[in-house]
DNA sequence: CCCATACTGATAACGATTCTCATTATCCTA
DNA sequence: TAGGATAATGAGAATCGTTATCAGTATGGG
């Protein structure tokens, strides 16, 4: 069962809660928010985090490392793969973006700002990454960890199988007719 | 937040719902399952094979391959890391044993034989796994996939928090008292 | 006992990420 | 606006877990 969750360079469509804007404004204000960050704990800013944040929400849904590079260089060819990685481990940091380690071996980051907490679905046909929110079961969660014992800090619920439609495109199981 | 995640020549204690027995006979009907499932498929067997199964039976919970290599090798000192990771590749397809990938990079193995599907805590205070079924969960998941148009083929539930134990151990930001 | 073939061990290769370190940029102060 | 302390960068080496390669070894059916 390989796992292929695109999103290199192609483009995404419906990727469920997927932030509402195209990135342009959401990217003002992650870069707002990270040059105060920076300022409080006496750092300095610099030409290649601007690019990187700003191609980064230009890119939105949940963008792997090497993708990010890739589009970065466009810009700026010169930018370092070193320096994506430190910066992007900064933009968590200070709480712009949410790194998430799917079952495919690399991190992949979305954005964060103003978007809340959700789990994800990723269809092993396509790759597609689908978004949800479910209370109820962010409530059970918190009471099984609970009734042994635990005090949960944070979870990884990730749902994996076949979207609509790869299950179309499918012969599957069904109907074997002769 | 570093995440230890215990069990390399360590020994578990308490690990929750962990299989009863010491392992001896588990291993012994792993094995008889492996026999026949490479029999099945005109493979072989060897001594090897049955090192490490046993070997993996006996360590019981979690157990992550290098430390299943030190075990191994403890037994017989020749046998190479990359059998012990073709083994168990082996053992997870023919169902005996479980891979689990928590967010530490490495993977572990647990025995499966008898065992039913449950999900997991982890204390990022000592590591402790604990394990855990809950089937309103369960459903919910199936739900809320459906909802969205897709069939679950398999998830991943990761509950990471502080341990009873990793707590009262702990100030805690509570009671300040000057 | 023979032979086809699966299995093994040693080690090279891999991919994602981090580290090193010499060079450069930023920004605060005088 | 120049000087200097120090943070950030780029290039490549290094790391880590895992897989691939490939020549030599073991297994099991005939
Ligand atoms: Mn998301
Ligand atoms: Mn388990
Ligand atoms: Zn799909
Ligand atoms: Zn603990």
């Amino acid at each position: 069962m390989r796992i292929v969750i695109s999103m290199g360079s192609r483009r995404r469509s419906g990727t469920g809660v997927e932030a509402a804007t195209d990135g342009k404004g959401e990217a003002r204000t992650a870069l707002l928010r990270l040059g105060a960050w920076l300022e409080e704990r006496g750092l300095k800013h610099s030409r290649q985090r601007d690019v990187i944040v700003e191609t980064f929400y230009g890119m939105g849904g949940h963008v792997p490392v090497d993708g990010l590079v890739a589009r970065v260089r466009a810009l700026d060819a010169r930018v370092s793969v070193a320096t994506v990685y430190r910066t992007m481990k900064l933009l968590a940091e200070c709480g712009i973006a949410v790194p998430r380690r799917f079952d495919d071996g690399q991190t992949r980051y979305e954005p964060s700002t103003g978007r809340s907490h959700h789990d994800h679905l990723i269809c092993t046909g396509c790759g597609r990454i689908v978004e949800f929110e479910n209370e109820r079961i962010e409530e059970l969660q918190i009471r099984v960890a609970r009734s042994h014992g635990f005090e949960v800090e944070s979870h990884k619920l990730e749902l994996y199988g076949r979207c609509d439609r790869c299950r179309r495109a499918e012969p599957g199981a069904r109907d074997p007719r002769p």
